[in-house]
DNA sequence: TTCCTTGACATGTTCGTATAAGTTAGCATA
DNA sequence: TATGCTAACTTATACGAACATGTCAAGGAA
């Protein structure tokens, strides 16, 4: 879509999908089109002529033109009969994501759903783009992975439209807290707690924490992180927290470490990492200065992903029910489109938080036994 | 009908009814239409718009409008109301597969379609369930992986419903001969030829193979394997074929080569493997006994996953598209089903093989090195 | 109060013009 | 003969202007 018809197009389109024209309510007219958009009126004209001819909107010479009301059809014009489930998730082939789809997958097909995947890359215009798609297929529940969740969503009319729809949706790994969904999530704070302790109580003092930011997953395991140090004394030193972007992760913490690691005074003896991908990721930057895991240095993971077995140091790190995580969002979403439908009225329907444990490995040790072998 | 355009309108209508227009046929040019009922080209377009917007025309820039075959107009009421596309794979959530899929959903998802997944865990009863799924539910077209496709199908009925059906499908990774599908595939059988030509040319004269040959990838890779030794004239130790299935590749792979390392003749020296997965637990098993790679023993993966660069051994590897295949099999359905109805009907729709190349990294060694650093 | 006029504003129709982009046939080149 | 390029023709997009026609509500006339 480039041409401006076509822009002009979208920007109705998503004003009606969004709920800000309600169904028979009089759109602006052309002529404020045309300065709002800065085009001419034939343009505008175009634009609204297809999504007459689309049934988005009717025009009554004179008086103006309407949004349409499409709830009364909209069960009848699309040929989805079957019961179809759509996840939307931030990377679909990256990391631990294949397992929680695989786990929902799973559990959604021995219901009888099918499952449609669509892939935002973290970004709020795709985000926008799939949330029309599901309100316009006409999907029976959404499971979303938010995309920058640390952030304000823009598309929360979108999420807003598709509960006055009545589209079940619920939310996994994180959630938009203005909205109050219905979600399933690992207890994130808790598991950084629990990273941090390991080390504090094997002894280091000089941790430093690696966390992504842009999601409520990384900004809940900084606080559980400077949690750990507090309610057990140790000082924290602020140059030992580095946060980063989703952009910023190939680069940044790399050059974050070197940088600490080539510093004289209170030279890190412990790594708590946002997940496994970085854990590697640093692991390789220790491995070229000759620091060997764990005697030089200790690093906890996050997410206990197949990552963590994979190299010569085996990860410690932190439990990710990944594929039972899956299975969670597909039967809570069941629950609630059935009991939309009145089929499972007696059930208690909530959100559902995993605990979060420890898993140890050979990449962690007490500074002691450091101190020790170097003598 | 008293406006202009509805004159001109209805005096095109007439043309195409009492068929002076046939269907497919070209209809004068708007320049034409201008001079013959002396309107302006605007007044033109907007009949011809309407009658577009009702199926009786269709333009098509740069050649002209035509009159559409309203008798076909029907079939495609019943079929297409959204786009929808299954893709069937093996196993979505393991190894590469999630790549694979991403690059289809993107291309896909680019070009307005619905992208639905179905997991076989490489079982034929699921397979048959998914395909019935497919037929009933109204797909528009299937990338299918196919389940142990070494074997006969016997849900090959299903497939020649979908084609007397005509839903377009496609095959990747492997396919069913008797079929003869549409494909997207990987030069297997060259690309199990490098990684073995690779060793046999840094010296390797004890090569060990493992392949698992339930499905058509191993069973050409095996062939691969074969063919390099035979044309370069190194004889091979029926002992050094290690063959597996699905089931058993957690177990059988290791234990073969525990006991080849264990025997006394013929030790090997080079480990020719069916994927990086298997690769990297091959190089676990060396790790326990205190073997380097490559200095005591080379091994070549398949695949060029991301596992290839994790551990502290980078993995010689073949490289496999991933996500670019994805995107192939994506193209390949579009242009199918397009074609079907009628739309790129020029095109010349094949299936597509990628060639293979070997990318070189710190797992392979030439065997004379090897003694050097021995003696 | 009721009816009618009227002006503001909405969409509908029609003209004109310009540039962009895709298709095709035929010409020129190898 | 085959290939590549160009020119001519087609529809696609976009701007601007003018006038027609239908709606509606405010305000004056009956």
């Amino acid at each position: 879509m480039q041409t401006k018809y076509a822009i002009v197009k979208q920007a109705i389109k998503s004003k009606i999908l969004d709920g800000t024209y309600e169904p028979h309510a009089k759109i602006p007219s052309e002529s404020v089109m045309m300065k709002q958009f800065d085009v001419s009126r034939h343009t505008v004209r175009l634009a609204i002529g297809e999504l007459v001819n689309e049934g988005w909107l009717y025009r009554e010479q004179g008086a103006g033109t309407f949004c349409a009301d499409r709830s009364k059809h909209q069960l009848q014009q699309n040929g989805m009969q079957n019961k179809n489930i759509a996840i939307v998730t931030t990377y679909i082939s990256d990391y631990i994501f294949p397992s929680i789809i695989r786990g929902a997958e799973a559990f959604l097909s021995e219901h009888g759903y099918n499952v449609s995947l669509f892939n935002t890359d973290n970004n709020h215009e795709k985000e926008r783009e799939y949330l029309e798609r599901i309100i316009t297929t006409g999907f029976d529940g959404a499971i979303i992975e938010p995309t920058k969740s640390a952030s304000a969503n823009p598309n929360i009319n979108y999420y807003l439209n598709l509960e006055r729809l009545q589209i079940p949706y619920i939310m996994i790994n994180a959630y938009y807290d203005a909205l109050e969904p219905f979600r399933v999530l690992v207890d994130d704070e808790r598991g950084a707690f629990l990273q941090t302790e390991h080390l504090i109580q094997q002894g280091h003092r000089d941790i430093v924490g690696f966390f992504k930011t842009d999601d409520m997953q990384g900004t809940l395991r900084m606080k559980g992180y400077l949690k750990a140090h507090r309610e057990n004394k140790v000082p924290i030193n602020p140059k030992h927290i580095v946060t980063y972007k989703t952009e910023e992760k190939h680069q940044k913490p790399i050059h974050e470490l070197e940088v600490l690691l080539d510093q004289a005074d209170a030279k890190p003896t412990g790594l708590v990492c946002y997940n496994d991908e970085l854990a590697i990721k640093l692991l390789d930057v220790l491995r070229t200065r000759d620091m060997k895991v764990p005697q030089d240095m200790s690093i906890v993971g996050f997410d206990n992903s197949n990552l963590a077995e994979l190299s010569e140091v085996k990860l410690t790190s932190v439990e990710h029910p990944k594929a039972e995580l899956g299975r969670a969002a597909g039967k809570l979403i069941i629950d609630l489109i059935e009991s939309k439908h009145g089929k499972g009225s007696g059930k208690t329907i909530d959100s559902v938080v995993f605990p979060t444990e420890l898993v140890t490995r050979n990449s962690t040790q007490a500074i002691g036994v450091n101190r020790l072998e170097k003598i």
